[in-house]
DNA sequence: CACTTGATTCGACGTACGTCAACATAGACA
DNA sequence: TGTCTATGTTGACGTACGTCGAATCAAGTG
């Protein structure tokens, strides 16, 4: 497989969920829903997790890849659940294994989020 | 004063903390110290006080500017701190008031992290 | 100096979170 | 059917977190 960029690359925006941090103050519910993304990632076994799904070939890793993080499988299990519920990977079932992938869309929105406001 | 970008664009380099997170597997201390800065944007009070400097005139805010976010200020107080201490925003004292600013580096860093792993 | 306003620190409280061992579920295979 | 392996769920425990009121600090004003 080239590892060249033929697939469809997903636009730069970001209102996806809210608009860049500088353009105006984020509402208690934007706020809300926001933080949930960035709470998800601000544990580091889950920040692991999610990097090694991201940066696993093919876009996707089953659990028995990326259970190596230092903590028992359970845990695994749970933070891979938060990341899921927080729209940041999506998870399918394969015969044997479960297959998680990052999410793209919410990716770019956080991206956005904080690139568009860092040229201020 | 000019509103146009005549100041030293940063370099859209991420490398400030670490590499993004498609590139390979984040190591625990990388997690560890990225982490810090996701977390503190993993709350909704948080997330409002760092949009409201964030888009605050001149770059800038001072905290009785943005102390209207629904909780008592010694809690603002608080959470500033902790977005200080990730290293997202920096302080000054300035007379009677203390002015908040967003730290243009770490932002970029964290955007980095996810836009470059969004192009996968 | 005392007094007022802005901001941080302190101490305490309740809740949410990360973690684990034990148990439960799902699929593969004999 | 039963057993084995791979994941997910439950319940419990300790710790960290968000919040507040009260006390404290900092700077300006009379």
């Amino acid at each position: 497989m080239p590892r060249t960029r033929d697939l469809p690359l997903l636009k730069p925006e970001g209102d996806w969920c809210c608009p860049p941090l500088t353009e105006r103050r984020l509402t208690a519910e934007e706020a809300e829903r926001t933080a949930v993304m960035f709470k998800a990632l601000g544990d580091p076994v889950r920040l692991r997790l999610f990097s090694a799904v991201a940066s696993h070939q093919g876009g996707e890793a089953c659990v028995c890849d990326i259970s190596d993080v230092g903590v028992s499988q359970p845990t695994v299990s749970h933070h891979l659940k938060k990341l899921r519920e927080a729209g940041l990977l999506s998870s399918e079932r394969r015969g044997t294994w479960v297959y998680y992938r990052v999410e793209p869309a919410a990716l770019a929105a956080m991206g956005a989020l904080l690139t568009q406001a860092a040229a201020t």
